[in-house]
DNA sequence: ACACAACTAATGTTTAAACATATATTATCT
DNA sequence: AGATAATATATGTTTAAACATTAGTTGTGT
């Protein structure tokens, strides 16, 4: 049975300050929030890196944006969720596994251009529901009322700290 | 300047879930806050998964817990923020730098019990307050209560989920 | 006492992440 | 135009994480 932050860590004596047990409480909620993500997604031969870069192509192909279903490798890396400086071998990967195709963009030689194929869209598809299932198992528990409070209160934390990082 | 989730992956149509969305806030925020934080262990040669040790481990030698200062491996692996089961090599180099030292257990000739050293708790304490700092600074601008509602939120996320890892 | 299961660390190997550097193309400045 | 800087991606190398396997020690059952 799960227990309070304090009772995990067994420790008898408390935090440093309440920031420093928020912070520890994030890190630990999202490891324990991951886990069975990164599980799922292994099964299925992809990496949270990977299924996230997977999401980001189907969003442009199936809502193109100034008229292209495709995307320069530097602007994935940007939209991650957690961001990735190093989108080229992760896009081998998927190139690999025909799951992504790379084309040169003619206009500006520079840059590649990704777009997801419809393998690479069946397998999303297929992975839809385990995904959304898993988000309601870890997180059915909490209200409406309270999801909203603890998404204003993340995107609170993350304007914050100014341009930090 | 940051923004919220929603503008941030530019992505044009709500999400598959309330939940999914908590869950990539809680994500990205994540990312946010423990990039500063690696950069700072790093720059002590430490990673976030070795200081947590060394917290852990100072823990227990500043409050002894059944009349002894030093702990099993595994246990420090249980006790750690996001789990680790690697112990093993995590604690090589933390003997290697000095920090750790690691004594046979004469009761039971399985267990390896780790203890911080005097350098170690030095290392630390040099740390203490970046660190107090760091969290302050990526959270301080949430007020005690909101703190506080954050961290009952969190705590009810990773309760709830019954005997999930 | 002996065989066998359980447990704790350690080891070996594979795989991915992190960091710096290099290549190719385009833009800028004189 | 030619040199220089800037940009986008790719490559090479180092470092750490993930997973499975092994070795050594203890507990259990007959």
């Amino acid at each position: 049975m799960a227990s309070t932050l304090h009772q995990e860590l067994k420790k008898k004596h408390g935090f440093a300050s309440p920031e420093q047990q928020a912070y520890l409480n994030l890190a630990r909620t999202h490891a324990q929030l991951t886990g069975p993500l990164t599980k799922l997604f292994k099964a299925h031969d992809l990496s949270e890196a990977t299924y996230n870069i997977l999401r980001v192509l189907r969003g442009v192909r199936e809502h193109p944006e100034a008229g292209r279903d495709a995307l320069p490798s530097g602007e994935v890396g940007d939209r991650l969720v957690t961001r990735v400086p190093d989108v080229t071998r992760l896009i081998d990967r998927l190139v690999e596994s025909g799951l992504v195709e790379r084309t040169r963009c003619e206009d500006d030689r520079r840059v590649v251009l990704l777009r997801i194929t419809r393998k690479g869209l069946t397998k999303l598809r297929k992975l839809d529901e385990p995904v959304l299932d898993l988000h309601a198992h870890c997180l059915g528990h909490l209200t409406r009322a309270e999801l909203k409070q603890l998404n204003t209160l993340l995107e609170k934390v993350r304007i914050g700290q100014g341009a930090g990082r």
